[in-house]
DNA sequence: GGGCAGGTGTAAT
DNA sequence: ATTACACCTGCC
């Protein structure tokens, strides 16, 4: 078992930070590190079994709770009284630590497109691209950049990007052939990582800070959609419209290095109260 | 059927 | 620098 206080799992696996997560009953399947693990929440923490590939505990570990533990940094963001308030019914929600190139991936297939066709379209490319996992296969890893680059065209349309599929492609070759060192871009500052990743075609400024975000470790990040949006005009700016870059760079300025946990905290808030509401 | 879904590129101010 | 519009596709 591991020992994960303050973590709510499900909220955390399904607050839109990756898309590969299933569900059966209480028990979450998904692949981590290249094996697959199947994970439960328990009392005081989570537990976890390999059901496919070698097991690599601090791997998961690593993966559930990159920023530490998340009591202390609720804790931190309770100082914000709107916050506190957010938290209440937000509390539990780790920002993971995933593979950058997956999560490229995944979040240049994710714009102007819903959860569960997001999660379909990775599903298929790991099935048709990934290395299988275990025999038989129980999952499958997520697709190197290479195997991206050189697929058929029609594997990509069999995953229903539409016309995302030269947008990924196109970061697939990118990455493949080191143009874009994307592991390189953990080390440098968040601005210099940013415009990086923006000159990738069907990468804007949500993409990209989702990517510095969730896969590349930078904290002090804040992307901003719809239900982002929503839930700061409602409840930082009475209801008044705000454009994107103006709550960005204001939540840059009231959250600093936590403006990433505050997003997700304001994310699952606007997802789960403010579903009737226009914004 | 038209609109929408965790946006982006493009062409227009 | 900001704003309107089209866009693959599946779903309601």
């Amino acid at each position: 078992m591991l020992h994960t206080p303050g973590l709510h799992l499900a909220r955390t696996l399904q607050s839109g930070q990756a898309f590969r997560w299933s569900w059966r009953g209480r028990v979450a399947e998904g692949v981590v590190g290249g094996c697959v693990w199947r994970l439960r929440s328990v009392p005081g923490g989570v537990a976890a079994a390999v059901v496919g590939g070698r097991a690599c505990p601090d791997t998961l570990r690593r993966y559930l709770l990159g920023w530490g533990p998340v009591d202390r940094l609720e804790a931190a963001l309770a100082a914000d009284s709107t916050l506190a308030r957010v938290l209440r019914r937000t509390r539990g929600i780790s920002i993971l630590s995933q593979d950058p190139w997956e999560v490229l991936a995944t979040f240049v297939i994710s714009q102007n497109n819903n959860i569960p066709k997001i999660a379909c379209s990775v599903a298929r490319l790991c099935e048709a691209l990934g290395d299988p996992i275990g025999t038989p296969p129980v999952a499958w890893t997520f697709p190197a950049p290479g195997r991206v680059a050189e697929a058929p065209e029609r594997i990509l349309q069999e995953a229903l990007l539409g016309y995302r599929a030269p947008y990924l492609r196109q970061a697939a070759r990118r990455v493949a052939r080191g143009d874009l060192d994307l592991h390189g871009l953990r080390t440098v500052p968040t601005d210099e990582a940013r415009r990086a990743l923006l000159e990738l075609p069907g990468v804007g400024e949500k993409v990209a800070d989702c990517v510095l975000l969730f896969g590349l470790g930078h904290r002090a990040v804040f992307p901003v959609d719809v239900w982002v949006r929503r839930a700061v005009q409602r409840l930082y700016f009475a209801g008044e419209h705000k454009t994107a870059r103006v709550i960005r760079a204001w939540a840059l300025d009231r959250f600093g290095e936590l403006a990433g946990l505050a997003q997700q905290h304001l994310y699952h808030y606007g997802r789960t109260c403010l579903r009737a509401a226009s914004g």
